[in-house]
DNA sequence: GTATAAAGTTAGATTAGACTAACAATTTAA
DNA sequence: TTAAATTGTTAGTCTAATCTAACTTTATAC
């Protein structure tokens, strides 16, 4: 029986499957924040679903099948936080939480008509790709901001991780996706950045920001 | 604990209640489709819960507090059916099955806006009242089709059942809510109504089927 | 006003999803 | 290459929500 939860596990082997690293028990307990037998427990009924192979000791492969079903419940959520950001006005800092509810709606047509509205995105606001109804994702390679050189001008599209708080940050600094940003000048001794935005207003990033920030040359 | 299950068997009791009809456990246990004990053991936790007093052998009784929150419920319920039929292009016969399902998402930011993009409706795709954000409903009574005169001239704004089949009856003839009805003839033997529409489609409607339509004098 | 039917309750079992304690297998590092 | 650390598993318990079987209370009908 497909639950809840069961999504939920598999939208996370899913995540890290992507990430290109094994699956083991012990990053899924700290995923999910369950114990690891927990986690045990739970991948020999995956198993059973046909969702992924289990044996003793080695890391969780996900099935076709599996793999195919966590990107739909992936598909979900990021359609569901393209939607409440582009249609329902909320802050981008705020999708997440509501869309980790909204994702396991079982309504075909609730996301298709979303996906419709929307005009059929192939990212989501936080620059993620959205797998299609088949669950093919479009592979989308952006730099990192902080790989760019002066003088260069991007456009953000994506963030690498879409922690709360950085998202607050940029708010503040009313960065956006899509913001187009001319790197003005790097600081040497803290390798800092000092860009402009399209209103020329002058911001200053620290390395650790400009690494979180993918963008497009232009 | 306030779960999904627990807020369908509030939904439940609080549309029971609705009715002014004493809540009874078999009531309860046919509405959900679940045996007596399981009824019976579900209201002694909502009582710990203070939704409801719960006396052995006596009717149930919800709470200031649980009616409030059941409204609330209801509240979700109806705001979605009318986002679903208005925003997102379902047919009224669609919106109910995803509505069960939405209404437990907890974000209350959303339903806000929901209401706000919807502008504020008081009544559903069905005519049934939207419950504020208090809980209250404005009491709206309807005349039924079928206490009308001929010659009268009238407004369909809500339906006493809304079974997928009336609803689909309904879609058919082209019938919807707001429809301007006037009726030509009521057939004596079988108490049918000959109506006609604004675009002077002439339809034949069962004394059935005009039970259930609530209308309002134009 | 009692017998029977209906409604409600109790007791005990089951399943999903979680836990802790204890143990086993694998990996890592000296 | 073996000792320690890490990772994974087993066994047993708990809670929420369900069930059935059996029993009690209340309501209904003659």
């Amino acid at each position: 029986m497909s639950t809840q939860t069961k999504e939920n596990y598999l939208k996370a082997i899913y995540l890290i499957s992507q990430e290109n690293v094994d699956v083991s028990v012990t990053a899924l307990s700290h995923k999910m924040d369950v114990s690891k037998p927990t986690v045990n427990n739970m991948v020999k009924k995956m198993q059973e679903l046909g969702w992924l192979s289990y044996q003793k000791y080695r890391p969780l492969k996900l099935t076709v099948k599996g793999s195919r079903l966590g990107a739909l419940i992936v598909r979900k959520h990021r359609l569901t936080e393209m939607f409440l950001s582009q249609v329902m006005n909320f802050g981008w800092e705020e999708v997440h939480d509501v869309a980790e509810e909204i994702e396991h709606i079982s309504s075909d047509l609730f996301f298709d008509r979303m996906d419709e509205i929307l005009g059929f995105p192939i990212l989501d606001p936080h620059g993620s790709p959205i797998p299609d109804k088949n669950g093919k994702i479009l592979e989308v390679s952006f730099l990192r901001l902080a790989e760019s050189k002066v003088g260069q001008k991007v456009k953000l599209c994506g963030l690498e991780n879409s922690s709360k708080d950085l998202l607050l940050y940029l708010n503040k600094k009313n960065i956006q996706l899509g913001s187009v940003i001319t790197v003005i000048h790097i600081e040497k001794f803290d390798n800092s950045f000092e860009i402009s935005l399209e209103n020329n207003s002058v911001v200053v990033l620290t390395i650790e920001v400009c690494l979180s920030l993918l963008v497009e040359e232009l």
